[in-house]
RNA sequence: GGCGACAUAGCCAAGUGGUAAGGCAGAGGUCUGCAAAACCUUCACCCCCGGUUCAAAUCCGGGUGUCGCCU
């Protein structure tokens, strides 16, 4: 049983999915979730292309800007969290509208995905990795597939990220982590209207490079270095974010500004393509192609419509 | 004008007689608790012409180009 709709808004880094969210929402009456690993921190409002203090006044956001930079935050947090705003939006009669470029918290709101299986255990990772980086992967591997064989079959042996999660998984809960193709089709707790934003691979890229010198001399760095000043390391999560880990290097000296630029560009621009591989999976999304976009209001009505049909259907 | 060095993929680059390492970029892909992460796959007949040799990116001659030095 569905509890609802909602509306999921994805695409690639700076295709323009904030302005669009907005005005889909202004006109449905909806609320933005976030569905961004970057933008949850405060006061990483510049880097992670926040909206700005106008935009979220024009509608009301969530997950933006509310968990401190230096705190954990996870995937299956942010499940937890998104599931009880959408509820709440449901309780308000708002239209919950997704927007976010991180792929995985997205699956976690529209497929059905326990991560509860297994908690983190801090000790055991440390051990696998210590193992790892001593014997090699392929140890690992081995290990993983004693306990979970199907895992171990799916999970490259380079992979040491993944196989130590898995491990985890099958040695702490006593059964092998879920694979993504089992839940695929199975749908979530919502009726989704899924919205995929794209446009010319050449052009984005464009965009995406205009985007970081817009960044850059909108004091950027002068960001970086005040939440470095507040004790913040290139060892927080929050600060593996892109705009950030190059900028700390380029603080520390290691490298000139316009040797920072470059790497946030170049990692931007690796990132959206990784994206666009993530989001090209989902079947039932209707693409819309912002390359020759002539006027905002035009297509964002075309959107808009788009998703008034959606809805009205039962 | 003379002398010398070098010419290998979009870029960097190894290879000095046995059938083209590697890195970056590009493209495609994987994904159930760090996901702006981690990982996988893929991408060249070696400047041109001639010669030597069973065999040449590798040796020889010529051409062209680039860089450096000299007058």
């Amino acid at each position: 049983m569905k509890k609802g709709k909602i509306v999921v808004i994805i695409g690639p880094t700076a295709v323009g999915k904030t302005k669009y969210a907005i005005h889909v929402a202004q006109k449905l009456d909806g609320e933005i979730l976030s569905a961004d690993s970057m933008q949850v921190y405060r006061h990483m409002n510049i880097g992670s292309a926040k909206p700005t203090e106008e935009e979220m006044a024009m509608v009301r956001h969530h997950l933006i800007g509310e968990v401190d930079p230096q705190d954990e935050w996870t995937a299956a947090e942010y499940q937890k969290e998104a599931k009880r705003r959408i509820d709440q939006m449901f309780l308000r009669g708002k239209l919950p509208i997704i927007c976010g470029g991180t792929g995985l918290y997205v699956n976690s709101l529209i497929y059905d995905m326990d991560f509860s299986t297994a908690k983190e255990d801090e000790s055991l990772r440390k051990e696998l990795q210590l193992l790892a980086d001593s014997i090699g992967g392929q140890a690992l591997h081995e290990r993983l597939k004693k306990v979970d064989p199907t895992a171990a079959e799916r999970i490259h042996p380079n992979n040491i990220k993944k196989m130590i999660r898995a491990i985890e998984v099958a040695e702490t809960a006593g059964k092998g982590i879920p694979a993504f193709d089992g839940v695929f089709e199975k749908e979530g707790d919502y009726d989704c209207i899924m919205i995929g934003l794209n446009m010319n691979r050449q052009v984005l890229y464009n965009r995406i490079e205009q985007r970081v010198d817009a960044m850059i001399e909108a004091g950027l760095a002068d960001e970086v270095r005040m939440l470095l000043g507040q004790g913040l390391t290139e060892d927080d999560n929050s600060m593996k974010g892109i705009g950030y880990k190059e900028l700390i290097g380029f603080l520390k000296s290691e490298y000139s500004l316009e040797e920072a630029v470059k790497r946030i560009k170049q990692n931007s621009r690796n990132y959206a393509k990784r994206q666009m591989t993530w989001f090209r999976r989902y079947k039932n999304i209707k693409w819309f192609d912002l390359t020759d976009v002539v006027s905002f209001e035009k297509s964002a009505e075309d959107i808009t419509a788009y998703i008034r049909e959606k809805l009205v259907e039962s």
